[in-house]
DNA sequence: CGTCCACAGGAATGACGGGCGG
DNA sequence: CCGCCCGTCATTCCTGTGGACG
């Protein structure tokens, strides 16, 4: 990019009719101060965390609800509320809110924890156990009285099993006189199944379920948030009812919604046009999309990408008849260009179907009776995507450019 | 109706980077 | 400093398997 069209790029922000006078309140980490719609669910997470109020040990929770369903935020929300009047009232609390998926493993999620109750631990080098009896110790000596939050749960327990969520429920009683309560959220309503009898049985002491927004809820949501967050004039109301309607078509998402209007906030802003209308909505939706994937691929390993690069390719030349063995030896062509010494097969296999639980790829395993058996590869991710992404990691750039 | 393909995917094991307590 | 243990990632070795072919 020259420097003059850098210039024009900035006069014209210059010029611009700005758009967000809150920018902030579409960002999701966003906690409105007002949630239409779930004061049923407040309500309910309310009651079940007040009884740290009186020193008492609130019982766990288990929130279910698909994704953009308020789950994260109305308990944020709660425990936010809780902690002020916990502040007020000079009783003691500690809210800790991790989010198990973005943390990867279960000894970070524990660090975490740790972090959470201001104790520091090093990013390697303990056991697990070693961890959770310091976080309980700690716990004991200063009696506190804690409220875990487990983000996505779901993901925890399906990559590591139930163990750590065994640890943590049955570490309340060896606190005393502190305590742990913990509060489970998952995206997945199937997840009880994955849960050991032991494990469930605690954890649940309560559940909540959080139903998915209608079409009509979001509109009203989304109404208020540009309310706060555009400038008055700057949106039409066809553009929001977009928003609703696509995230609404499969399940209200209430965090897709958000983020869409914020998208084509920003692209109508960079237009200059003064306006947020229809047809920015409808770009900014593939641009989520995009970038999401970008996103994906560009923190992948460097030999997932190798692999994601062999699946692109064994999809186009062999259509829908690429194998995971078709793959892996175009894998190896490529790491033997690139001065790679190749994984095996099995390790291979392995990339494949993590690449198939992030969307870049889909794996289906199948039957060639006779001719064996085997996952039949199709890549979700178009060449120059992947090319686009791939071509600023110096290891793999001659490999795509 | 049994065989046998071409892998899937579980289990055990090893290399590595790192912290622990002594 | 040492010897030990840990989590993580990869390797090696292994058993399992649905169904077209003969």
């Amino acid at each position: 990019m020259t420097s003059e069209s850098l210039d024009s790029i900035f006069q014209r922000a210059i010029h611009n009719t700005p758009l967000f006078k809150a920018h902030q309140a579409l960002q999701s980490d966003y906690v409105p101060d007002h949630l239409p719609f779930r004061n049923q669910q407040i309500t309910a997470v309310g009651e079940v965390l007040a009884p740290i109020l009186h020193q008492s040990r609130p019982s766990n929770l288990l929130i279910y609800g698909k994704t953009g369903t308020g789950k994260t935020v109305v308990t944020r929300h709660v425990t936010n509320r809780l902690d002020n009047t916990c502040k007020k009232q000079h009783v003691r609390s500690s809210f800790v809110y991790c989010n198990t998926r973005l943390s990867g493993t279960e000894y970070r999620t524990l660090a975490e924890l740790a972090n959470g109750v201001g104790l520091k631990i090093p990013f390697t080098g303990l056991a697990l156990s070693e961890v959770l009896t310091r976080i309980q110790e700690h716990i004991k000596e200063n009696a506190l009285h804690l409220i875990f939050i487990l983000d996505e749960i779901d993901s925890l327990v399906r990559t590591f099993g139930d163990d750590l969520l065994y640890g943590l429920t049955t570490s309340s009683e060896k606190v005393t006189p502190g305590f742990i309560s913990l509060i489970g959220i998952s995206n997945d309503l199937q997840f009880k199944e994955d849960l050991g009898a032991r494990v469930l049985s605690r954890l649940s002491e309560e559940e909540l379920v959080f139903p998915p927004y209608s079409a009509e809820e979001l509109r009203s949501i989304l109404t208020d948030r540009a309310c706060v967050a555009l400038l008055p004039n700057s949106y039409t109301s066809a553009a929001i009812n977009l928003c609703a309607a696509l995230s609404g078509s499969e399940h209200g998402d209430a965090r897709r919604a958000v983020d869409l209007l914020r998208v084509a906030g920003e692209i109508a802003e960079r237009e200059g046009v003064g306006q947020l209308e229809e047809k920015h909505v409808r770009i900014a939706l593939q641009k989520i999309d995009q970038d999401r994937i970008s996103e994906a691929l560009r923190t992948l390993p460097l030999h997932a990408k190798l692999v994601l690069l062999s699946s692109i390719h064994s999809s186009r030349n062999q259509q829908s008849k690429s194998s995971s063995g078709l793959v892996y030896d175009n894998y190896a062509d490529l790491c033997k260009k690139t001065g790679l010494e190749p994984l095996t097969q099995r390790r291979v296999s392995g990339l494949l179907t993590e690449l198939d639980t992030l969307g870049l790829v889909t794996a289906t395993v199948i039957n060639y009776g006779r001719y064996g058996r085997t996952k039949r590869i199709n890549s979700q991710v178009s060449l120059e995507t992947a090319s686009k992404v791939f071509s600023d990691d110096q290891a793999i750039r001659h490999l795509v450019v």
